[in-house]
DNA sequence: AGATGATCTTTACGCCGTCCAGATTCAGAT
DNA sequence: ATCTGAATCTGGACGGCGTAAAGATCATCT
């Protein structure tokens, strides 16, 4: 009677709803974009009643904070393996900004829901600034490697809030396709994203020498 | 009987309805919030039944459109302003990246209805690269006249979207208050603003004599 | 076995975007 | 001055949404 998990473990009624509708919610995400992202339309993806979601969810709200952690989580996963291919500094900060962007386009409606979910809250997600392996603590950590000026406590976060602005500038707009043309002029993204990295002097600085 | 427009013209039933329906959106983005941008609430505060609206628009899409329009609108004209009021070419860049962020923290809602409403189509809207006093093309225009290096077209164009995209990123930052901490620190939103703008190497690179 | 509490379903409410059938009002021809 | 046709607005309806409340189901503890 039970075919949802054919887990060993199934805990409850459905076994682990929460997590089938975190899935489910991305699933959705994906196939069908974010305007598809209904709280009803999880629970039938899920094949669960549309109130069951309320007893792991305080609101839709807090749905899409979990989605949006795992979205942070992807981000964070991609990064470090991004950084880790790369020996010098330089080759690791424009790792960095290409990875971020790369996940934006891969992602759109998940980097868009990452957002979205901190929009009417004071800051971005405390684990952005928490936990050491973030997207945010990498660009610093390696801003901080890479050590060009003697950075005071405010200079460097000013360094990684500009970083950080420029790649989500730049992710913003590869994700929505509101500059393909230019891309394509160029002969490809990959030269595309160097390219404007350059100008932004930031992850990306192979035209200083 | 017909209280509505105390204006001469008042061709229609009401008045110019369509004018009215795009002011009592901007009333409303600015005083409940975009998620009480509803179609019918536009309807109420315009004081009209909930269909009315489709007389003048096809959808509730395309009345966002017009409202985003009037936003691009009133963000060249701050631009315009802004750099009219500098001399030298590198006051004008960082005067027309301030003014671009500063016009997305005044007006967090309608900046983000005027990217939304651009979300799901192709590029940008075109008069963003087709009118001469867009926003975009004082960018352009003002770094033809920097013109440090010898630019071809699309070193021009990469330029551009590079200043572009910084300044998109820092705009959403300071309009959804998600690096506020560092503001603070600094002392001051302009210290701020400039601060970054200089290590983006494009708007205002104050820091390079 | 029976009680307890967590999990899920059913039902319901108000709001949403949108369509449709009429009522109203305007512009222009007669 | 009136008729006609088109543009504009109203009222009501439909299905989908987020969410709350009440009842049914089921795992666990005693």
């Amino acid at each position: 009677m039970r075919e949802a998990a054919t887990a060993d473990h199934r805990p409850y009624h459905h076994g682990d709803l929460r997590r089938a509708l975190i899935d489910a919610a991305r699933r959705l995400l994906e196939n069908e974009g974010p305007t598809a992202l209904s709280l009803r339309a999880v629970a039938r993806e899920a094949g669960v009643s549309p109130a069951a979601p309320y007893h792991h969810f305080k609101d839709k709200g807090e749905l899409l904070d979990a989605v949006a952690h795992e979205g942070w989580d992807l981000l964070n996963e991609l990064m470090t393996q991004a950084r880790a291919r790369q020996t010098s500094v330089r080759d690791k900060l424009t790792a960095l900004g290409v990875a971020y962007v790369k996940f934006a386009r891969d992602n759109p409606a998940l980097y868009r829901v990452m957002y979205d979910c901190s929009r009417d809250k004071e800051n971005l997600p405390e684990h952005l600034h928490a936990d050491n392996d973030s997207a945010y603590c990498q660009v610093r950590d390696t801003l901080v490697e890479a050590g060009a000026s003697p950075l005071n406590e405010t200079e460097l976060e000013l360094a990684t809030t500009a970083a950080w602005c420029a790649a989500h500038g730049l992710a913003e707009m590869v994700a929505f396709k509101q500059f393909d043309p230019l891309k394509v002029t160029m002969g490809g993204e990959e030269a595309f994203l160097r390219g404007v990295f350059e100008h932004m002097g930031i992850f990306g600085h192979a035209h200083r020498d």
